[in-house]
DNA sequence: GAGTTTGAAACT
DNA sequence: CAGTTTCAAACTC
């Protein structure tokens, strides 16, 4: 497709990208350890955000090349698991290379935390997730699965393969329904028709990025074609192990180097996608439980130290489960839309979700994480879309469709879903509590956050990229909106924040204004192509009201082309639908690369901009999260994160953004004779609950940042505890830790799982990373970790989910009101705005995300937190009842029974009981060199209390944090 | 269906 | 940061 020279001049960006942000973090040894030590494999569960990370939300984490050191270290933790992929990543990119060459021995490592890796484990744990929803729902969804993608495929075919071929050759081509057809491959000719030539342009600047990334390490078109074919040098071994053993391990291990869609290649070429598909639902529940098996093993991989044997034990157990994992992984990227239903997670048109969240929750923690991946390794995912896409012009074409298009932007979507899913009252109920709850509760403010107009656009994006983008079959599209929904949403969600936080970052580094100019002027031109008939569009307007009557949004955007927030499409991170009446559209799967590049600037701009626009405020109690998580999110306890200016409409109209969602006016707003019915703006509660919590000042600077956090993790969260915290909290987090928070995320990173993150975590506390504290505190440290394990693992689930979850107990930090503390959770900032400042998480989450901020920052607090993990949980608890977010925290904590042991820091106050939890898991890993070991000594502790999701937490946890510490960084005002 | 109103997003 | 313009949805006729 495109010529070699794109794909230089990809890896060239990628390269500076990553070389920028992760290179040092990802280079040095430690990181790839850990990655691989991090329990991380959640891979398994983080491939399911590869997906969207990839495509939309995955852009904007791993668009910006600090995304990239995230998806590294995702790629990491994925690689452990599919160990095969290291050969691949070797191949792939220069810097997986580097890594790889680590782990080439076992393959396991897949080190390679190149950003190619990142995508693919993202595709990995994207896999996973939705195995893991499956079993939520297993037959019906995997039936979905298959049908999705015999469907994908069949229709895709044309239409994936056009896509692909579009992509690598110019995205430029808007995806008119017309010529939808058209999207074939090259679209280039297309362009020549439609005249798209501009856009095409645009595009063309994307997919030339991506292109020359992919040259820079394998050919890009080759990529596809070579990724399945195994011609790439860098794909070979993946195709081989694709074609080779079509089995899930092969599928895993493709899908941890390759991502979802090289996955879903492969899988296609050897059909063994539907097969699996087919095996899938039974084993929706085996993976699930092999999941958690999964992360047991990766935690005792992580304790093992050595990288290969981790993963050798994954990719061993792996290659069982995986068979299905990998096999859903394949289809996952079109399953994942359908998996999300297929978690049992059932969306209503009004927003609201239920879910049966247990399997599903540690999906969606691996598929944040392997949205952060992603997006960092955009160019590693774009390859990966590539490849597929060229793989799918082979054989399956579905693949690149339907994964990237709904994934990224779904998770987006899912956020702002969320928040406009006005009311959106997400009611999660976790059949289990504990690990389950948190997973739930993860999934339903996944779902929450994915607004029905969002899973439905993810939905029907998705599917429409895959298979049907021209013919809208309304009971297609319904049975795969409501997998495609629960599963967008739940990656949405996971990966809209990270998505949110990474694409901060990128967008500062990678594209500036010029790149939208480029992609807008490109995409205008581009936009009279895709142009559908506007009879359509009105259609669809009458229809659904900018709804489906799923609640799938619509746009009818004619001079914009979709790639800016004034269409809902776009701004819910959603790919347009068919039914979409919009002209010239350039938010389609075809021009994935356009989007997430348009998307990472305006990230870069306002690195909120795809933050949920609703931001749960936690009046609620903890008890909802665990049972009852919905009931938290009642419009009441939510605000906008902005606050609307309405002048006119007195907010009792759609005009104002807070009524359309369903909550009331906060002081947040602006608006003049506030009338709204969810609640004035004095009258806002939330408003007075933060007072008590916060000050005012920081609740204003924090509720704008909750909000974004608690919209995208809030939902997650939906632990009414949190929610007080979440939102005062993390605001304050990232205010102070935005910036420092996003290099301290990158070099401590997200690893908490794995000791490096743990050492980072002690390192911020009290010392520097390699502070001596860490080594005393280890055993203390294991000790406290091991309850903290318990405590992550409950955490881990949030935190999976959410990168907020993190960010909302960072907040809690602030709340804690200590300077240190606060200093320290800026760094984990990114944590702060991504969680909605639940506390729940907040062990887990200190851990993962926390790590990365505390290591950056020495904190004297965090010394003293390394005093004694034990007496920190102590200190934390205490704490709790001090700070107003305490109450969430604490209510977490309490329900995670560890957590709650918080330490004090320095602060009176010191809510901080978080980083303190963070410290216990982060101090055993923290401490540099021994915090490796010993990290991995809590993993493995970790992994009895809560294997599967802990360690499934602590990949996503990590991969948010890095995505977090990314948006920080670029975002950090 | 066309036109107007509205407020957010984007721009300056 | 504020003001203006642009945009698309919401709304009205």
């Amino acid at each position: 497709m495109d010529s070699p020279e794109p794909s230089s001049k990809i890896n060239a960006t990628i390269n500076t990208t990553l070389s920028s942000d992760p290179g040092p973090a990802q280079d040095s040894p430690v990181f790839n350890y850990i990655s691989n030590l991090s329990p991380i494999q959640p891979v398994k569960g983080a491939p399911i955000v590869q997906d969207f990370s990839g495509l939309n939300s995955p852009p904007l984490l791993l668009t910006s090349p600090r995304i990239n050191t995230h998806s590294r270290s995702s790629l990491l933790k994925r690689s452990q698991f599919p160990k095969l992929s290291t050969e691949v990543f070797s191949g792939k990119n220069e810097d997986y290379n580097t890594a790889i060459t680590d782990s080439d021995g076992t393959g396991v490592f897949i080190s390679p935390l190149g950003s190619g890796l990142s995508p693919f484990v993202q595709k990995v744990s994207d896999n996973n997730i939705s195995v893991h929803e499956q079993s939520g729902t297993p037959i019906s969804c995997v039936d979905e699965f298959l049908v999705d993608v015999s469907n994908s495929e069949s229709g895709d075919s044309s239409n994936s393969n056009n896509k692909s071929p579009k992509v690598a050759d110019s995205i430029p081509q808007p995806p008119d329904s017309a010529e939808d057809s058209k999207v074939p491959v090259v679209s280039i000719p297309s362009k020549d028709e439609r005249k798209d030539e501009i856009p095409e342009d645009a595009a063309r600047v994307v997919v030339e990025q991506a292109e020359e990334d992919n040259k820079g390490k394998s050919p890009s078109n080759q990529k596809y074609t070579g990724v399945y074919s195994t011609s790439n040098p860098d794909l070979p071994s993946l195709g081989l192990c694709a074609k080779i053993v079509p089995g899930l391990d092969a599928h895993s291990s493709l899908h941890n180097h390759y991502g979802d869609r090289q996955m879903a290649q492969l899988s296609r070429a050897g059909h063994t996608v539907l097969d699996e598909a087919s095996n899938i639902p039974i084993k929706s529940l085996e993976t699930a439980g092999d999941c958690r098996d999964d992360n047991d093993k990766i935690s005792t991989m992580s304790i093992v130290p050595d990288d290969g044997i981790l993963q050798h034990d994954s990719q061993t157990k792996a290659s069982q489960h995986q068979s299905g994992i990998s096999r859903r992984c394949l289809q996952f990227e079109d399953a994942q839309q359908k998996m999300a239903p297929a978690s049992s997670s059932s969306q209503n048109a009004s927003g609201i979700v239920s879910c049966s969240i247990q399997p599903v929750s540690p999906a969606v923690i691996e598929v944040v994480e392997p949205v952060s991946s992603n997006r960092s390794s955009t160019t590693s995912n774009r390859r990966l879309t590539q490849l597929v896409s060229s793989s799918v012009n082979s054989e399956s074409l579905n693949v690149k469709v339907s994964k990237p298009s709904g994934i990224g932007l779904h998770l987006n979507s899912i956020v702002n879903g969320m928040e406009a899913g006005s009311g959106v009252t997400v009611s999660v109920k976790s059949t289990q509590r504990g690990n389950l709850s948190i997973r739930g509760k993860k999934l339903t403010s996944m779902m929450s956050c994915h607004p029905s107009k969002n899973l439905k656009n993810c939905l029907i994006s998705a599917n429409v990229v895959g298979s049907n983008l021209t013919s809208d079959n309304d009971g297609i599209h319904e049975s795969y909106r409501s997998d495609a929904e629960s599963a967008a949403a739940s990656l949405s969600h996971n990966n809209a924040k990270l998505l949110n936080d990474t694409v901060l970052l990128k967008p500062t580094e990678h594209t500036p204004s010029n790149k939208r100019k480029l992609n807008s002027e490109h995409i205008d031109s581009n936009m009279d192509y895709n142009q559908s008939s506007p009879q359509k569009k009105r259609q669809v307007k009458k229809i659904s009201d900018g709804n489906d009557g799923d609640g799938c949004k619509r746009c009818n955007c004619k001079k914009t082309k979709c790639l800016k927030l004034y269409c809902d499409c776009f701004a819910a991170g959603v790919y347009c639908v068919d039914s979409c009446t919009c002209q010239g559209c350039f938010n389609r799967p075809e021009y994935e690369d356009t989007v997430l590049d348009v998307r990472q600037q305006i990230q870069s701009r306002n690195p909120l901009a795809f933050a949920p626009k609703i931001v749960q405020h936690s009046t609620n109690s903890p008890a909802n999260i665990l049972g009852e998580g919905v009931a938290s999110f009642t419009p009441s306890s939510a605000r906008h994160k902005r606050g609307c200016n309405c002048k006119k409409s007195m907010c009792l109209k759609k005009y104002c953004e807070c009524y359309q969602a369903n909550v009331g006016c906060s002081s947040g707003c602006r608006c003049e004779g506030c009338k709204n019915v969810f609640g004035p703006k004095e009258e806002y509660g939330i408003d007075l609950v933060n007072k008590h919590c916060i000050t005012e000042s920081l609740e204003r600077s924090v509720e704008e940042e909750v909000e974004m956090v608690t919209a995208t993790s809030g939902l997650l969260q939906s632990g009414p505890i949190n929610q007080c915290n979440s939102t005062p909290l993390t605001p304050s987090f990232r205010r102070s830790n935005n910036v420092d928070a996003s290099k301290s995320w990158f070099t401590s990173g997200r690893y908490l799982s794995s000791p490096e993150s743990g050492q980072a975590d002690t390192a911020p506390y009290g010392l520097s990373p390699g502070s001596p504290r860490s080594s005393n505190n280890h055993d203390t440290h294991q000790e406290t970790i091991g309850d903290m394990l318990d405590l992550v693992t409950f955490d881990h689930e949030l935190s999976y989910g959410n990168a907020k979850l993190a960010n909302e107990i960072s907040p809690g930090f602030n709340v804690t009101g200590n300077m240190d503390d606060i200093l320290a959770l800026p760094k984990s900032q990114d944590w702060a705005s991504n969680s909605g400042g639940q506390l729940i998480p907040q062990t887990v989450h200190f851990q993962s995300t926390d790590p990365l901020s505390w290591r950056n920052s020495p904190m004297t607090h965090m010394t003293q937190f390394d005093g004694s993990g034990m007496n920190a949980l102590e200190l934390l608890d205490s704490d709790k009842k001090p700070y107003v977010l305490e109450d969430d925290t604490p209510e977490i904590l309490k329900d995670s029974s560890i957590p709650q042991i918080g330490v004090k820091v320095n602060s009176p106050n010191k809510k901080r009981v978080s980083p303190p939890y963070r410290h216990l898991n982060e101090i055993g890993s923290s401490s540099s060199g021994g915090g490796l070991k010993t990290g991995r000594k809590f993993i493995l502790r970790a992994v009895p209390s809560f294997p599967p999701l802990s360690p499934c937490i602590q990949s996503k946890n990590v991969a948010a944090h890095s995505t977090d510490n990314s948006e920080k960084d670029s975002s950090s005002k």
